[in-house]
DNA sequence: AGCATGATTTCGTCCTAGACAAACAAGTAA
DNA sequence: TTACTTGTTTGTCTAGGACGAAATCATGCT
């Protein structure tokens, strides 16, 4: 039985909005306590998760509240194309769910070792995301399961970002609000393995503090991360207003799942995938294909 | 001119408790724009950053609003015993405002080699942390640079914890809510050099998934931290629902500032001063000082 | 059809003003 | 000292209203 303010964290929805919601379209339907406060139920819980993911992918709430919460998880299920993956990834679904500490981080150099950095982000980090993500959704995945795998992925990703000398360098970051690290890190390393000097910051940073860290850095590039948790519109303002306040020497590189719809910014390179970083950094940085080969 | 809820977020004091704070004692005095809603100076953010300090420094509301700023301002100085420290640590100033990021690192490792783990944190890495709170209070230190310099704290004192095999073994982690997890990480690296088995979670957890964690790691304690952004009471209604939680064999360790004063709760361990840490060890752990004086 | 332009709906955030329990301070009795 | 009572302080919740920005729909034009 959570308060409307634990709710609010737990989901990332406003309290008043959680109110409006509730005002408006007479769902979710808390319970009072004995001074009239709203005490949401467990189950209640699970359909404003189903339902937050669902606005994220761009469904309007009118339309959502509309829908029974069956309705609701069928065209999750279908849009997500989450079954998909359903079937594959029984031994990542093993590593997420019930490998211990110890063994874990082993595992997961045991894959790196085997696959190489490229394939081991693409072939293993990706996927695991994901059961992760739909463990989440499904509140299978305890919160401190989530933290200790990213705290462990982080931690062997991190390694593989030495400095490189003479090699146009990029800030990886992500704005105040963005709790979707990964998505930076993978695309980090990814950067990092077509021979870019790739710095990670892993703070939530307001947009005003953007200009300077690059700054700081003196980088040539800065790169962001906005995930499904993010509003489009909210990552489409921001960065045009990064864009106005940084110089227009530094790039500007845009990824993540908010982006996904055609967004066209001047002087903004979006990747929404990450089999693109490969042609970006082709068509960003030409002259690296060289160093590339001759490795 | 911030929006309330972006002071909200800035100062991490609540929508409703801006409002309220303005009807009781009529402070901060936004302007309106437009549409009548309010809008903060920047001046006032700063008198609110001190009132705040102030609060979490045992202060009532009441008596903070009836003063002047002036007198709030002073009162800060002489309770926080600020300029103890304002006369030395130059070079540590030095490295906090103007060091560039790539020298930042090396710097810091030279300071480790030299001095070895116990007198690295002790006598840099705390006073470090030092002046950049007090950078933070003046506003002098762009988040930028705060959130750099943390990270490169972090990541050279993370290395240090290797693991530790036949040692009783401590999760260090923070609860929701709590942002400065620089003590913690420096009272993980001291028990780890007094032997013991530190596994760090740097990670902020509902209370609820504390238990979960402990058991995932097997783990024999459980260290929390508790800064001064932290209300006290919180702090103790927290500890209290943990140690109901908890098996009664995991012992619970208790640190950080907002538990200053003396809080007498059975069957956890406070400890207020990272000194404090080795009579603690010796104490809870009495097996371990044969292997420490072994080495 | 394809596209600009204006009208309408939808939605999140902010507003006021009042209520109340939990935490705290101070005073009182054992 | 310690323990209980009483009054004050403080943060968080409530209700219902308002409004701008964005999204969607409708219309007219090329």
């Amino acid at each position: 039985m959570l308060t409307i303010q634990q709710l609010s964290q737990e989901l990332g929805i406003g309290v008043d909005t959680l109110r409006v919601w509730e005002r408006r379209f007479g769902f979710p339907t808390p319970e009072r306590d004995a001074r009239g406060h709203r005490r949401y139920a467990p189950a209640q819980i699970d359909h404003l998760r189903v339902i937050k993911k669902l606005q994220n992918l761009g469904h309007r709430p009118k339309k959502l509240f509309a829908l029974s919460s069956a309705e609701r998880l069928a065209l999750l299920n279908q849009q997500a194309d989450l079954q998909q993956h359903n079937s594959g990834h029984q031994d990542l679904q093993y590593l997420v769910n019930t490998v211990a500490a110890a063994q874990l981080e082993h595992e997961l150099r045991t894959r790196l070792q085997k696959r190489g950095t490229e394939a081991f982000v693409l072939a293993v980090a990706v996927p695991l995301i994901e059961v992760m993500d739909r463990g989440w959704l499904s509140g299978t995945l305890s919160i401190a399961r989530e933290h200790l795998l990213s705290d462990c992925l982080t931690a062997i990703l991190k390694e593989l970002l030495v400095p490189r000398e003479a090699a146009p360098k990029i800030v990886f970051l992500t704005l105040s609000g963005e709790r979707h690290k990964l998505g930076l890190l993978l695309s980090a390393v990814l950067f990092h393995s077509w021979g870019l000097d790739c710095h990670l910051v892993l703070e939530e940073l307001p947009v005003a503090e953007v200009t300077t860290m690059v700054e700081f850095f003196a980088a040539d590039a800065v790169a962001l991360s906005f995930s499904v948790q993010t509003a489009p519109r909210q990552a489409k303002r921001d960065l045009a207003t990064l864009r106005k306040t940084l110089p227009n020497h530094v790039h500007i590189i845009a990824g993540g799942s908010a982006l996904r719809d055609g967004l066209h910014l001047p002087g903004i390179s979006v990747c929404t995938d990450l089999r693109q970083i490969r042609p970006l950094c082709a068509r960003e940085f030409p002259n690296l294909n060289q160093e590339k080969k001759a490795e």
